[in-house]
DNA sequence: TTAATCAATCAAGTATTATTGATGCCGTGG
DNA sequence: CCACGGCATCAATAATACTTGATTGATTAA
C-alpha cells in the first residue's frame, strides 16, 4: 500500500537515485568497491563534490563504507537496491479496468 | 551498464518518484485511473499544487491522461512502472569480491 | 615529529523545485 | 450566447539541493 514509512523511505531512496552523478557512481560500485580517489578519477569530478553525493547515497542506504588505513571504501548495498526494487514494483497498479463511480 | 540516455532516464523516473505527495497520487491511481478533483479530495491539498504534481509524473512517463468531457482521468503506466524496475534492478552489483588492484 | 595524503565538513553562492493564489482556456448545461 | 466548473498555467515567493573552495581530522611515510 506504500503507506506511511515505505512512502518516505521510497521517496527517500529515489531521491538518492535522482541524479546522474549518483548513478553514475553507483555504475563504477556495480564492479566492486572503490575508495573516493578513484571515483574522482573516474569521474573526473572534484574530491568535496563526491563526498557529497556518497553523503546522500550513504544517508539513503544505498552504499556501505569500509574504513581501511587512510582509504574509505564504498560499495553498492544489494539489499537496499533490492528493497527500492521491490517498492517500486508495488507501485504497479492492482486493477486495470476503469472504475465503475466518480465524484465529481 | 546504465549509461548515456538510461542514465537520464532513470535519473528522471526517480526524481518523479522522489516526492512523497507522488507517492501518494500513484498510490490513489493504482486502484484504477482518478480525475484531478478526486485527488484533491482524496489528498487534501489545492488543485494548483497537485496539476504540479501530476505534470511531473506524466513527464517521466509514469502517468497517462485520458480528457473525458470537462475531466482527464490519470492512470499508472504500468510499461514506466515495469521500465525503472528493471532500471532499479541493473543497478545491483555484479561482483560481490573485493577488487584486486587500487590507484591511490 | 613533521610533512603529506585521503576524505569529511563547512560556508557561501547558485540553481533547481515546490507552494500559493490568480488567471485563462475549454467543454457543458442552461 | 452566457455562466459555471474542472483543470492547466503563470508569476512570485519559499524551500531544497548542488557546487566550489577552504579548512580540518585522521593516518601514514619520512
Amino acid at each position: 500500500m506504500l503507506s506511511g514509512k515505505n512512502r518516505a523511505k521510497t521517496a527517500e531512496l529515489c531521491h538518492a537515485l535522482a541524479d546522474e552523478t549518483r548513478l553514475d557512481i553507483l555504475d563504477q560500485l556495480k564492479e566492486g568497491e572503490r575508495c573516493v580517489c578513484e571515483l574522482t578519477d573516474a569521474l573526473q569530478t572534484g574530491q568535496s563534490r563526491l563526498s557529497f553525493h556518497l553523503k546522500v547515497l550513504k544517508d539513503a542506504g544505498l552504499i556501505l563504507d569500509r574504513p581501511e588505513g587512510r582509504w574509505i571504501y564504498y560499495a553498492i548495498n544489494s539489499e537496499a537496491v533490492a528493497e527500492l526494487e521491490a517498492l517500486v514494483g508495488s507501485l504497479k497498479a492492482t486493477r486495470k479496468t476503469v472504475r465503475p463511480s466518480s465524484r465529481c
